[in-house]
DNA sequence: ACGGATCATATGCAGTTGTAGATGATAGGC
DNA sequence: GCCTATCATCTACAACTGCATATGATCCGT
């Protein structure tokens, strides 16, 4: 996959999402959330590719915001639990659907068979919801000799 | 499209580039190269969205592997031609050849229907030939009064 | 010949990102 | 109670990125 076509990509959702109010990482919180609450904020770091330490600030710019709540586990006061507030699912909702249409307004322009738009969506759905461990690859050994120099 | 799945493709081409002696930025060189040569460094930098600033060192490390040539364009000499060498080719197949047998080995472990996989590829590969600026939203207004604050 | 533009190159600055480590609070096992 | 581990938080450091600027060489139009 193309490295350049992922980052044109995400620089594209930005000013959507900007007009939502959301950055980035907010909405991805906000999009996994949207599933499930999570006990922990090193589990939805985990889950997000996020830094644990990185994301302090976007939970608590959303708290801010009055789009999620945070509140130490009963059952574990070490951790947080998250969830989306009501105002919340409504902002990510909006936002995600604005983003979809954007998509479709993207792939429709492109002319392709409406078979493979509908195929390509499908793939890509299930693969935002694969572990990223398992893009990983095999730990097979490179072919033939190689230079072992590397970009600074 | 979600970012997190952006970055975990991204990371998980790293080792496969790295076995191979390359890095990202090299082989997004590498691979356009491998279309056409171009005439300026400028221009390759615009067309594989990054700084020309930056990609100086790039090139100066692919010239070093002798992956590339890099010769003044004798009618302009203001400006470098860039194109691959043969050694550049041979890399540049091989670290392809490596990524999409793990992209393989990733589409197939999702167990999704064949055509939907055949129309994710196509799909995918006249995206990454796309203008970048043709994923820009449309100039329209946010949905409903939303707050302005933003992350830092 | 001069002025403006283009190209490669080097550099600075601010923001982002990944990693590591430290700290305090909390929890569980012995 | 003590030790170890986990969690959130904060901070430092290095690398990367985007943007801006300056410089020298080159090119083109007047």
């Amino acid at each position: 996959m193309i490295v350049p076509l992922g980052r044109a990509l995400t620089a594209a959702e930005a000013p959507t999402l900007a007009a939502h109010g959301l950055t980035m990482w907010g909405y991805v919180v906000l999009l996994r959330l949207q599933t499930m609450p999570v006990r922990t904020q090193a589990a939805l770091a985990a889950e997000i590719g996020a830094d644990k330490t990185r994301i302090i600030a976007v939970l608590d710019q959303l708290q801010r915001d009055g789009l999620i709540t945070r509140e130490a586990d009963p059952a574990d006061r070490r951790g947080n639990l998250l969830a989306l507030t009501a105002e919340g699912r409504r902002r990510c909702d909006s936002a995600q659907a604005a983003i979809q249409a954007n998509e479709q307004r993207v792939l429709a322009g492109l002319g392709m068979p409406a078979a493979d738009v509908e195929g390509f969506l499908r793939v890509l759905h299930v693969l935002s919801r694969a572990e990223p461990d398992s893009f990983l690859p095999d730990n097979s050994s490179p072919e033939g000799d190689l230079p072992t120099s590397d970009l600074p």
